[in-house]
RNA sequence: GGAGGGAUGGCAGAGCGGUCGAAUGCGGCGGUCUUGAAAACCGUUGAUCGAGAGAUCCGGGGGUUCGAAUCCCUCUCCCUCCGCCA
């Protein structure tokens, strides 16, 4: 959520960003609705600091005539109060209601751009994996070793379900702890390990609402929502809370499972295990001070692209023109990895620093060391990594020409030892 | 799921319908004393909006009242007991 005093007193930059975004926000209407609100504020504040301080005498009056009399008219204050406050409450809820829905603003050093056509790739690895047969897509090798069921997965759950089976669940859960280790032991992470169901207010904390219900699974019963990454546990952790300067930076790190409807996303991307309804991650959340933000999520980028190189997969680091930025990042970089197979760069991490967009909305604020009113903190964010496309690029770069898989090095101590798949 | 009890400042814990933004203790901060520290003593110590006056906040929402932390309704959460269960 942006301030609503900053937009009152910077309304054309707010404009230019929302322009730049490539995006429409109700900004003449919020405006309006702010003054009103303030008119009535001050109107109705008036009418009780009366009403106060008259109560507080009240007591007092020997008199029961003229008791009674102010009392009279304090009753008919109380109506007056009463009537604005009918007025009030609607306009401050569709006030709130308006100010969600306003995205973040890019950053400066954001690239001004329409769409994904005009992100800016920051660095490439040069050299792909070469082979001297055709290499083959994840799906065909996956079915041959029998490591990946496509056909059961669809069975018990419908399409975009997959199981892993043997050696592939294995690696799986080799690459987790591989990646936990090294950011808990190497980059300075804690790990935590969240609830994958949340109240409703964590979705309107890091913005998943009230613009993309769509793409959540929820329980209607208790109202619960899975969560669609991890980023919305671990960074309602420290919702309404006031923490200490000598706390932060905070750095958390989250293996969960992830739920998305893909709704937007219907009928792409079906083949394989590139994307389900549900899937594995690792998460990197950052809790910081505003003037770090931004070393910080260079740090973050460069911890998720440590998990590529030493898993030995060619990547590149794509920048977001304003065009293409999430509805709640101030910037954004994506980490591609190169699938062989598909021959695709597929994402597999997005590392945004939301600055204080969500700390507003959740209230996550510090309190400075040398004293004075808190404030809020920067929150940052970064997959690393999503599983199923490592898995991918795992699968389709380290294949071997009749079919079996090398298992990456960092991997082997994972997997007790074990070189390939299948096992000679 | 059933029965009861509770939710107050960073924590613990008082609170009569008016003088309560809230006693007291602890913690934190500042000071006196001390070579330094501890102890002791004194002071100070919540948030939001607002230029300010002031307004608002005692789990959330609603109500009664001239006036609510205090009364009523409702929701949520926590605790205890019973039941059930990985």
């Amino acid at each position: 959520m942006l301030d609503l005093s900053y937009i009152r007193s910077n309304t054309d930059q707010v404009r230019e960003a929302m322009k730049a975004l490539n995006t429409t926000a109700p900004i003449d209407e919020i405006l309006e609705l702010d003054e009103k609100r303030r008119e009535m504020l001050s109107r109705v504040e008036t009418l009780r600091a009366e009403r106060n301080t008259v109560s507080k005498e009240i007591p007092h009056i020997k008199d029961p005539h003229e008791k009674q009399s102010l009392i009279a008219k304090m009753r008919q204050v109380g109506d007056e109060i009463k009537i604005i406050e009918v007025e009030l409450g609607p306009t401050q809820e569709k006030l709130d209601t308006l100010m969600m829905q306003v995205p973040n603003m890019p950053d400066e050093s954001v690239p001004v751009g329409l769409d994904e056509s005009e992100n800016l790739i920051l660095r490439q690895a040069e050299n792909l994996p070469q082979f001297d047969f055709e290499p083959r897509p994840h799906w065909e090798l996956g079915e041959e070793l029998g490591i990946i069921d496509f056909e059961r997965g669809v069975k018990i759950s419908g399409t975009r379900f997959y199981i892993l089976k043997k050696d592939g669940a294995r690696l799986q859960r080799a690459i987790i702890a591989f990646m936990l280790d090294l950011h808990t032991r190497e980059h300075g992470y804690i790990e935590v390990y969240p609830p994958y169901m949340v109240r409703r207010e964590c979705l309107y904390g890091t913005g998943q609402l009230p613009k993309f219900a769509d793409n959540q699974y929820h329980d209607d019963e208790d109202d619960l929502w899975m969560i669609g990454t991890a980023e919305i546990p671990v960074t309602n952790m420290y919702r309404d809370e006031i923490m200490d300067e000598t706390d932060l930076p905070i750095y958390h790190t989250a293996y969960t499972a992830c739920f998305r409807r893909e709704k937007m996303s219907a009928g792409k991307d079906t083949r394989g295990i590139k994307r389900g309804h549900q899937f594995d991650k690792v998460e990197m959340v950052k809790f910081v001070k505003p003037e770090t933000s931004m070393d910080e999520l260079m740090s973050l980028l460069d911890n998720a692209e440590d998990v590529c190189r030493r898993l030995g997969l060619p990547h590149r680091v794509v920048q977001m023109c304003t065009g293409d930025l999430s509805f709640t990042a101030a910037v954004k970089y994506d980490v591609e990895v190169w699938a062989a197979g598909c021959k695709e760069w597929l994402e597999v991490s997005s590392c945004s620093n939301f600055k204080d967009f969500q700390a507003r909305r959740a209230g996550i604020r510090y309190r400075p060391a040398e004293g004075g009113k808190p404030e809020f903190v920067h929150t940052l964010n970064g997959s690393g990594l999503a599983l199923p496309r490592i898995m991918i690029a795992i699968i389709e770069n380290y294949q071997q020409a009749d079919g079996s898989i090398v298992i990456p090095e960092v991997l082997r101590p994972y997997m007790g030892g074990q070189t390939t798949i299948p096992e000679l």
